[in-house]
RNA sequence: GGCCCGUUGGUCAAGUGGUUAAGACACGGCCCUUUCACGGCUGUAACAUGGGUUCAAAUCCCGUACGGGUCACCA
């Protein structure tokens, strides 16, 4: 078979040189996994580091895995985390295609020229030749024995002339392989415990492993960066860098990200994706911060720091403060850096996140809900809390009596019964409704009656609101419902402990 | 089972031969206060284990335990 040398000059002529270049390389399954977000943003991370370029590339090889709309979900994610592409599909580049059923006929090419280099072959056993070996009871591991790399040329000819179905496989040669990783260091292995892993399958398609290292090469990649499941194929990559005389990429292995001590984060159990996240209230900025700290931490003097903007992540973003062991993804600690970024939101943006889960709630359309939101602000770590939180603004719930007993600030239902009785026509005098004047006029009214703030207030907010834990004080709460409706609803209270 | 990797409070983690072993979340207490939050102060809590090397070890070496990964014509 002849080898078109020209073409290989080509595809190397292409390739852009001396900038960092990286690539999130997922393969389209429909959703994001918050591991594979985490090693998009550290490999994004990396490129805007060095000022390099950050290439989408799309890993379909796997012809029975397809889902309908899976790249799209891709785009959408990555467009809205800012993680932005220089390269990809949709976008091109100097070293395209950008997804590997359209690179098909590259493998094939690249496959033979390493059976010419001596580094693989056509193998023509069936999958059932290359069997499993038992090594231990319902233990068996699987490496093939190699029998077709020794077949001679005439035994080949024969059986492709025969048509005969094959896969071509790496052969592995003997010694040991070293490779270098930048969170593991170096890692060095007996290269018979390495299997002839298959590059090109029956089909004509490579497998992830090999279309890995060709693309990797021809799109120029610099840094490698994937999870330490694929660790232990590194040295098989090596060895194929090698035999095709190929400068080999920074790996960079991240560990996983778990749900417990023992457990991957999963979709399949049930472990929220990126966009489940979305869903339950979480702000992007705030997954995107948790998730970089999730197996990486500053170095130095930003060491003791948390919140980082993306753009702030591009600056302190540093390979050697990648961690080694695995980190369970601890959903107390999103919920505080959701608050934090809640918070930070100026007022007029967290109304404009917050208006819509209010008003779930709150249909009312007399009701200000940005003023609401302002309560809010700081009362809340999910913006799917808001609903229940708010829910009394449009109609008062029968409550218990008991509400208005409370220890703390001394009120009983004879107290509270004296004190809205004695609000009433205060509230009711009042010829303006601001949130001032309720105020001075209700602290004016307890320091007549000499009794703490608290006394007044307490049953008060009880019967505007009927709930025992409110967003916001009597006051606001009077001055969001409008007079009429607070004054009904201090009627309702007092009939209520009259009864 | 072979091979590879890992192990600092409940969780995320700083730490690179000499530190009172940071910080954050969570949890407890106190203050503030018109409920709850926010904010401020404060407390409990860790180097898996056994041997070395060294004047000195969380840091280096070896073993053990425990955990993870991998051993596909899946990625």
């Amino acid at each position: 078979m002849a080898i078109d040398l020209n073409f290989f000059e080509e595809m190397e002529a292409r390739i852009p040189a001396g900038k960092v270049r990286t690539r999130f390389a997922p393969s389209p399954t429909g959703y994001m996994h918050v591991g594979n977000l985490r090693t998009a943003l550290y490999t994004w991370l990396i490129a805007r580091h060095h000022q390099g370029t950050f290439i989408l590339r799309i890993e379909d090889t796997d012809q029975v895995r397809q889902v309908e709309g899976a790249t799209e979900v891709i785009y959408k994610t990555l467009l809205e985390c800012g993680l932005d592409h220089d390269e990809g599909p949709d976008v091109g580049g100097p070293v395209g295609p950008y997804i590997q059923t359209e690179r098909r006929d590259l493998y094939g090419k690249y496959a033979e020229l390493l059976i010419e280099k001596g580094a693989a072959y056509r193998c023509f056993c069936g999958k059932e030749e290359a069997e499993d070996v038992d090594v231990a009871a319902g233990v068996s591991i699987h490496k093939y024995d190699g029998r077709c790399s020794r077949l001679s040329q005439e035994e080949i000819a024969a059986n492709l002339a025969a048509g005969k179905s094959f896969v071509i496989r790496q052969k592995i040669p003997a010694g040991q392989t070293t490779f270098h990783d930048v969170t593991f260091g170096d890692i060095t292995v007996e290269n018979d415990t390495l299997d002839d892993q298959v590059l090109i399958k029956s089909d004509g398609l490579p497998t992830y492993n090999f279309a890995n290292v060709v693309d990797d090469h021809l799109m120029g990649i610099t840094h490698v960066v994937r999870g330490s499941e694929y660790l232990s194929s590194a040295p098989k990559y090596n060895l194929l860098y090698q035999a095709f005389g190929w400068t080999i990429p920074t790996y960079v292995h991240c560990s996983p990200v778990m749900r417990d001590q023992h457990n991957k984060m999963s979709k399949r159990h049930g472990d929220p994706s990126y966009e489940d996240l979305i869903a339950q209230g979480y702000l992007t900025p705030a997954v995107l911060n948790y998730v970089a700290l999730l197996g990486w931490a500053p170095k130095g003097d930003l060491a003791e720091r948390e919140i980082f903007s993306l753009a702030e992540l591009v600056d302190a973003f540093d390979i050697a403060g990648i961690s080694k062991s695995p980190a369970i993804f601890d959903m107390a600690k999103l919920d505080y850096f959701n608050a934090t970024y809640l918070r930070a939101l100026s007022p007029e943006d967290f109304a404009r996140v917050a208006t819509p889960y209010i008003r779930q709630s709150v249909k009312n359309p007399a009701i200000d809900a940005a003023e609401i939101a302002a309560l809010l602000q700081a009362r809340c770590e999910k913006l799917t809390e808001i609903p229940e939180k708010v829910d009394f603004f449009d109609a008062l719930a029968d409550y218990d009596v008991e509400f208005y007993t409370n220890k703390k600030s001394k009120t009983d239902a004879v107290i509270s019964l004296d004190m809205l009785e004695k609000t009433l026509p205060v509230l009711e005098a009042l010829p303006d409704w601001t949130v001032d004047s309720i105020h001075d006029a209700l602290i004016d009214l307890a320091a007549r009656l000499e009794v703490k703030n608290a006394l007044l207030m307490w049953p008060l907010r009880i019967a505007v609101a009927g709930k025992l834990v409110t967003p916001g004080g009597a006051v606001e709460l009077c001055h969001i419902l409008g007079k009429d409706e607070a004054i009904r609803r201090i009627h309702c209270g007092c009939a209520l402990l009259r009864s």
